[in-house]
DNA sequence: GAATTTTCTTGATAAATATCAAATAAGGCG
DNA sequence: CGCCTTATTTGATATTTATCAAGAAAATTC
């Protein structure tokens, strides 16, 4: 591992607090690993031997079931998946592959375990970590449940103007199979809520969208705080 | 508080390896109500300021939107809830109605959260707690996200078979409009889909339910590890 | 840059689910 | 018990979403 990726992983809210010899004892177990797209990470079912943290990438949490399969989560850097197993001890509720050319830090889920029994400050940093892909969950669930699929898309087509400056222009972070599959509906529908928006202002070009009418998007959208990672 | 009451809190599983001290400090500061039904304990929005713990009763999470409410899950004896919220020091994303008369714990959110910087072994339940409570949420999301209405009931009604003695003869814990919004239908759809179950052996009597064909009803459901609480 | 593959869109149709209205059943109360 | 309220079911219909089958557009390969 190179002194950059590591000064990197220690910069980790997750490993920000950790004590030294615990950080080292942890990260020398783990593996740095260089993955092309459409690698698969973890299987859906299997005993949960790592923590996958995304260092540079994007990685598909997806699963499986009765011949359907549902995109549960996008996985940026900085981001860790799959933590609620390797704490249980139990099978990975989703899997995952790389979407793109990927470096994920790969750490033994036992050293996770030992880590949190042994230094309270990575035990806190857990908790936190926790309670907010538990949050995050929670919103996405409550997204599917309380809205329709053209609200749906309404207001991730907002969450991605904010993330991206607010310029009112947008580039799909993701091919339109896969925001489709995020946000819980087949493509082809995905091609008509993207018509039913266009008198709200949505202009797509591509992967390129436009917002012309903020007002409008925002009156059908109703983003929520209490829904939306960032709100309109 | 009654030291009767104070033997079953220190048993949960959040508080069972706190130390001594750190315990009777939490739990003095705590309250320990007695509700009757349809009671509103927190409201989505709102900050956290209590850790709820459900000693006695039931409690419904739910969701408003868009002129929508979601039931996000039902609560029982030893559950807490809102946790998340509580160390985030964040707005509730959902809201908590008592559903019966029931005995709810209640701690002041600034008590958990000093509790687990002082008490390593709360920490780790509170990661146990937090882990268990997160993986319920995914699973939930992939049930309505990978399964039918009918799916869903099917494999409900496995649920509450294996919980209830697995007889064949279950009671329904919730009334039928409360069961529909629980599993993400109308309480008209509900009725619907126990007639869709009825070739299947399902059969309903009020609130009485029937299995007589768990192979077929198992065909149909195909329960699964990965979503359900207890495999049928 | 032409051929090929993949992605995306469109149209036609089907299935799933919701809505509205009304009838029936069940439970609580005086 | 009989009345009243609420819960549940049923029927008719509308809406939403999915599926299947082509096309059109983009991207990739050679």
């Amino acid at each position: 591992m190179r002194p950059n990726d590591l000064a990197e992983i220690r910069n980790l809210a997750l490993f920000e607090g950790m004590e030294e010899e615990n950080f080292s004892a942890t990260i020398q177990a783990a593996y740095l690993q260089n993955f092309p797209a459409q690698v698969l990470l973890a299987n859906e079912g299997d005993d949960a031997d790592f923590l996958f943290i995304v260092i540079d990438g994007c990685v598909e949490l997806f699963a499986l079931a009765n011949g359907r399969e549902a995109t549960m989560a996008m996985v940026g850097p900085a981001d860790s998946f799959i933590l609620a197993a390797v704490i249980k001890d139990a099978p990975y509720l989703m899997s995952a592959r790389t979407l793109e050319k990927s470096r994920i830090l790969m750490v033994p889920a036992q050293n996770i375990r030992n880590a949190f029994e042994k230094d309270g400050a990575f035990a806190r940093a857990t908790i936190e970590e926790l309670a907010d892909c538990y949050r995050i969950f929670i919103k996405e669930y409550k997204n599917l449940k309380l809205r329709t699929a053209v609200e749906r898309l309404a207001n991730r087509l907002l969450d991605y103007n904010s993330e991206q400056g607010k310029s009112g222009v947008i580039k799909l972070p993701h091919d339109k199979k896969r925001l489709a599959a995020l946000l819980g509906m087949t493509p082809e529908n995905l091609s008509r809520a993207f018509i039913t928006l266009k008198p709200y202002g949505v202009k797509v070009r591509g992967s390129e969208i436009t917002l012309n009418d903020m007002e409008g998007l925002i009156t059908l959208a109703k983003p929520n705080q209490l829904i939306d990672r960032v709100d309109g």
